[in-house]
DNA sequence: GAGTTTGAAACT
DNA sequence: CAGTTTCAAACTC
C-alpha cells in the first residue's frame, strides 16, 4: 500500500502524515539516530536513583523481581488508573500523548514510564535525585512522564528519552547499529524473547531484556527487566513491542494515531492487552504498516497466536506481581492515589477484584513512604530469587526460540526442557512463565530433570484462590516475590524469618501470619526495622544467590550442576539435609554448593561442594590466564571490535558518569541467566560480534535494567538491587562490584576465603566484558 | 492438619 | 567469633 493510501486509511491527511513523527521515523530509520539520549539526562537520572544502597536501605522481589517484582505493581496500578481515570496520566505525558492518543497507547507508554519511575522511586534516599523531587504529587507526575526530566521535553525528545530510559538496551542498540541491525534489534525488542533472533540479539535480551530480568531486580534491574518481561508476558509480543523499543514506535504511532480518530475510540476499559489489539488492528494502516515492518519476520504469526494467551495470562501475572515491591510500590501508589484522590486504592491496586496488598491499610503517608522507603523497593532477596525467576520468565519466553539453560536455580537445570517448550506448549508454558517468580519454569520444566523437591517455584498465585494453599508450596518459588507468603507467628513479619519481609514485600492476603506488622499501614515500622537489620547487615536483603555471568563455568557435566558463577552468596550450613532438601538454601536456590558452604555431606544435586573445589582451582588458574589474554585482547581488538568497544565505552562512561553502580550489582544476577544459558548450551557464545560488545551489553543492561533482582532467577532479574553502598563500586561500574561483595552473608559474615576467591574470579571475568570468555575458553 | 525436622536468623 | 536460642519453612505422617 502506498503512502497516500495508508494515510487515507489512517484517517490522516497525507500532508499531515508526512509531517508526523512516524513518517519521519520511517524515512529516517536507517540513519543513525540522535545519540543524545544515551548520555542524556534520562538515563543518568534514572540510573542514579537506582542506587542500590538506597534501595537496600532494598532488587526483584523480587517481586519484581525481580523479583522481585518490581515495577509491575506500579505499572499495573497505573494502567488501571489510567483506565479508570485518564486524566491523571495525561498530565505530564500530555506532550507525548495528547488527548488524541488512544488509551491503549497511553497505558503502554506509561508503562514504560512507570518503569523508569519505579526505578527512580526505588531510590528513595535523600541523596538521590529523586529525593530532591517533591515527594508527593510531583513525583507521580514525573512518574508518568517516565523520568523526572523528561516530561518537560517536547514530544519527540520525550519519545527518544523514553526509549532510552525504558528500553535501555534496545535504545542503545539502535544508536550504535546500522539501520538493518537496528531494525532487527528493534524488532527483537518488540518481540522480546519470543522471537528467534540471532544470537546477538538474544544476548542482548539476556542482558537488557531480562529481565528476569525483573531483574530486578532486582531489584531495580528487575524493574526494567520486569518491564520488558512484564510487557512480554502480559502484553504479548505485540504489546511488548510497544513497550520496549516500541517506545519510539509507539510514540510515533500515538502521534500518528492522533490524527486518526478511530483509535481514540478505543474502548476505555481496554487494558494493555486490548491495546495491543488496537495497535495491531485498529491503527491506521500506514502506522500499522510501519509497525508491521518491524514484525516482518517469520515470528509474526507466532507472536500473534501467543498474544492471546499472553493477554489472558498477563492479567494473572499482574495480579500476582502486584504484591511485589509493595514496599516501594506502596509509597508510589500512594502518591499517585493521593495525586488522584478519585482513585480507590483497592481499585487501583487490586487485580481482578483482589487486593494485591492490604490496600485498605494504605493511608496517605506519602511523604513518609517516600523517604521512608529508602530502598525498599524490590527487596533484594526477592529480587535475587526473583531475578532468577524472572529471568526464567524471560528466558522461558525466549525459550520458545532457543534452548536456554535457565539460570534460575531450578530453571537452569531444566533449561533444555524449557527449550522444548515450543509453541505448542506455549500457552501452558506461558501461563506458568507468567508466574512472577522463577517458579514458573520450575513448575513444569524442572520436574523432568530436577529433583522432585526442586519444584520450588510453583506459582500458586495463579490459582490465587485458596488461602489454604497460601502456604507456599514453592520453595524457591516461594521466594519469588509474587508468590511469597508467610506464616509467621512470632516475628510479626518484621524479621528475616519472614519471607515476605525478607523479600521486601508486604504481607498480603495469602499470608497466614499472625500479628503481622509487615503491612503498608505499618510502613514506618517496617522501614525502621528494615533499616535496623540493614545496619546490622547491609547485605541482609541482598539476593542470596548470585548468578554471575556468562563465562560459563560448568561445574560438571551434569546438567543439574550449575555454573560456578551461580552460587549462594553466603553458602549453606547444612548438616543433616545433605543439601538435598530445601532446607538448604543453595539447593533451594537451585545452585550448587561452593567453597563458601560449610555444609556437611553435601550432595547437592546442583553441584556439590566437593566438586566445586577442584574445579574452582582450575578456574582460578584459568583466571590468571584469562587476565593476560584479556589484556592482549584489549590491545589487539580489531577495528570492528574496537568500534564496539568504543561504543561500549561510551555507555560505560555514561554509566560511570552516572551513578550506575547499582546496576552493576544487578548485573550479576540478571545477567547470569544469560550466561548460564550460554554455558549450558556449551556454546561459548562468543557473543555476537565481539565479546567486548557483549560485555558492554551486559554492563548496559545492568545500568539500564536495574530496577531487579531479576531478578530474578527470573529474575535473575534483578538483581542485586540492594547492593549496599559499600559494595557498590564507586568507580568502575562494570565489574567490580557485585558479586564479591554481594555474597550474601546475610549475616554479613564475609565470604569464606574460597568464596572470596570465587567471587573475585567471577568479577574479573566480568571485567573482561565477556571477552575473556571466548578468549580464555572459560 | 498436626507434629517433627532443619537450618537460617537472632541473640548472647 | 562461637555457641545458643528462636523462628518459620520444609518436611513427614
Amino acid at each position: 500500500m502506498d503512502t497516500p493510501e495508508r494515510a487515507k486509511i489512517a484517517g490522516t491527511p497525507l500532508s499531515k502524515f508526512e509531517d508526523s513523527p512516524i513518517y519521519n521515523f520511517i524515512n529516517n530509520l536507517s540513519p543513525i539516530q540522535p545519540v543524545k539520549s544515551i548520555d542524556s539526562v534520562p538515563i543518568a537520572h534514572t540510573h542514579q536513583p537506582l542506587n542500590f544502597a538506597s534501595l537496600s536501605s532494598i532488587f526483584s522481589s523480587p517481586h519484581a523481581n525481580p523479583p522481585r517484582e518490581s515495577r509491575h505493581p506500579f505499572t499495573d496500578y497505573f494502567k488501571q488508573e489510567n483506565f479508570s481515570d485518564n486524566v491523571g496520566e495525561s498530565s505530564l505525558c500530555s506532550e507525548v500523548s495528547d488527548a488524541g492518543r488512544p488509551s491503549g497507547f497511553t497505558s503502554s507508554s506509561q508503562e514504560n514510564c512507570t518503569m523508569m519511575c519505579s526505578l527512580n522511586e526505588a531510590t528513595v534516599d535523600p541523596p538521590d535525585e529523586c529525593s530532591a523531587l517533591p515527594s508527593t504529587f510531583p513525583q507521580s507526575t514525573q512518574y508518568y512522564s517516565g523520568s523526572p526530566d523528561h516530561n518537560v521535553k517536547p514530544c519527540l525528545g520525550i519519545k527518544m528519552d523514553l526509549k532510552l530510559d525504558v528500553g535501555h538496551t534496545p535504545v542503545e542498540f539502535h544508536f550504535v547499529q546500522n539501520s538493518a541491525e537496528r531494525r532487527k534489534v528493534l524488532f527483537a525488542m518488540e518481540n522480546g524473547v519470543q522471537e528467534n533472533l540471532p544470537l546477538e540479539l538474544d544476548k542482548d535480551k539476556g542482558v537488557g531484556c531480562d529481565w528476569e530480568s525483573l531483574i530486578p531486580d532486582d531489584g531495580q534491574s528487575l524493574l526494567i527487566f520486569d518491564s520488558s518481561t512484564e510487557s512480554e508476558a502480559h502484553k504479548g509480543v505485540d504489546e511488548k513491542a510497544v513497550d520496549n523499543d516500541g517506545h519510539s514506535i509507539v510514540s510515533l504511532l500515538s502521534n500518528c494515531t492522533e490524527n486518526a480518530d478511530h483509535l481514540q475510540k478505543t474502548k476505555p476499559d481496554i487494558s494493555h492487552d486490548p491495546f495491543v489489539h488496537n495497535v495491531n488492528q485498529d491503527p491506521p494502516q500506514n502506522c500499522r504498516e510501519v509497525f508491521e515492518k518491524e514484525h516482518e519476520t517469520d515470528n509474526a504469526t507466532k507472536m500473534l497466536s501467543d498474544t492471546c494467551h499472553d493477554q489472558v495470562d498477563s492479567r494473572q501475572q499482574r495480579g500476582m506481581r502486584r504484591r511485589c515491591l509493595i514496599f516501594e510500590v506502596a509509597s508510589v501508589s500512594k502518591r499517585n492515589m493521593y495525586s488522584d484522590s478519585k482513585l480507590n486504592p483497592l481499585t487501583s491496586l487490586s487485580f481482578k477484584g483482589k487486593s494485591v496488598c492490604d490496600t485498605k491499610n494504605l493511608k496517605p503517608k506519602i511523604r513518609e513512604s517516600l523517604y521512608a522507603l529508602p530502598g525498599i523497593g524490590l527487596h533484594l532477596n526477592a529480587l535475587a530469587t526473583t531475578s532468577k525467576d524472572r529471568m526464567v520468565n524471560k528466558e522461558t519466553l525466549a525459550s520458545e526460540k532457543q534452548i536456554i539453560s535457565i539460570p534460575c536455580s531450578v530453571g537452569s537445570l531444566t533449561s533444555t526442557t524449557a527449550g522444548r517448550n515450543s509453541l505448542s506448549k506455549s500457552s501452558s508454558a506461558v501461563e506458568k512463565d507468567l508466574c512472577p517468580s522463577g517458579s514458573e519454569v520450575d513448575l513444569q520444566i524442572v520436574s523432568d530433570d530436577a529433583p522432585k523437591d526442586v519444584t520450588p517455584n510453583i506459582c500458586e498465585e495463579l490459582s490465587q484462590g485458596s488461602p489454604k494453599k497460601k502456604r507456599r508450596k514453592s520453595g524457591n518459588g516461594g521466594e519469588s516475590e509474587g508468590c511469597k507468603r508467610c506464616n509467621c507467628k512470632k516475628s510479626k513479619c518484621l524479621k528475616l524469618y519472614c519471607e515476605c519481609f525478607a523479600a521486601g514485600v508486604y504481607c498480603s492476603e495469602p499470608c497466614s501470619c499472625q500479628g503481622c506488622f509487615n503491612k503498608p499501614i505499618h510502613e514506618e515500622t517496617v522501614l525502621a526495622t528494615r533499616r535496623q537489620i540493614e545496619s546490622r547487615n547491609p547485605l541482609a536483603f541482598a539476593p542470596k544467590v548470585i548468578r554471575t555471568s556468562e563465562f560459563g563455568l560448568e561445574m560438571g557435566d551434569d546438567d543439574k550442576k550449575t555454573p560456578a558463577s551461580a552460587r549462594h552468596k553466603r553458602g549453606c550450613n547444612c548438616k543433616k539435609s545433605n543439601c538435598l532438601k530445601k532446607y538448604c538454601e543453595c539447593y533451594q536456590g537451585g545452585v550448587g554448593c561452593s567453597i563458601g558452604c560449610r555444609c556437611e555431606g553435601c550432595k547437592n544435586l546442583f553441584g556439590r561442594k566437593d566438586d566445586f573445589l577442584p574445579r574452582f582451582e582450575e578456574l582460578e588458574q584459568a583466571e590468571k590466564e584469562a587476565d593476560a589474554s584479556c589484556e592482549k585482547d584489549n590491545e589487539s581488538l580489531g577495528d570492528d571490535q574496537q568500534n564496539n568497544s568504543i561504543q561500549i565505552d561510551e555507555h560505560h562512561s555514561s554509566g560511570h558518569i552516572l551513578p550506575i553502580t547499582p546496576y552493576q550489582s544487578c548485573r550479576l544476577s540478571v545477567e547470569l541467566p544469560f550466561s548460564s544459558i550460554a554455558s549450558s548450551t556449551s556454546t561459548k557464545l562468543s557473543i555476537g560480534r565481539s565479546p567486548a560488545v557483549y560485555g558492554s551489553h551486559m554492563l548496559r543492561k545492568c545500568e539500564m535494567v536495574l530496577p531487579p533482582p531479576k531478578l530474578e532467577n527470573n529474575v535473575s532479574t534483578v538483581v542485586e538491587d540492594d547492593t549496599p553502598a559499600i559494595l557498590r563500586p564507586t568507580a568502575a561500574p562494570t565489574t567490580t562490584g557485585i558479586r564479591i561483595a554481594s555474597p550474601n552473608q546475610k549475616r554479613v559474615s564475609p565470604p569464606h576465603g574460597g568464596a572470596v576467591k570465587l567471587f573475585r574470579f567471577i568479577d574479573r571475568h566480568l571485567m573482561c566484558g565477556g571477552h575473556c570468555e571466548s578468549e580464555c575458553g572459560q
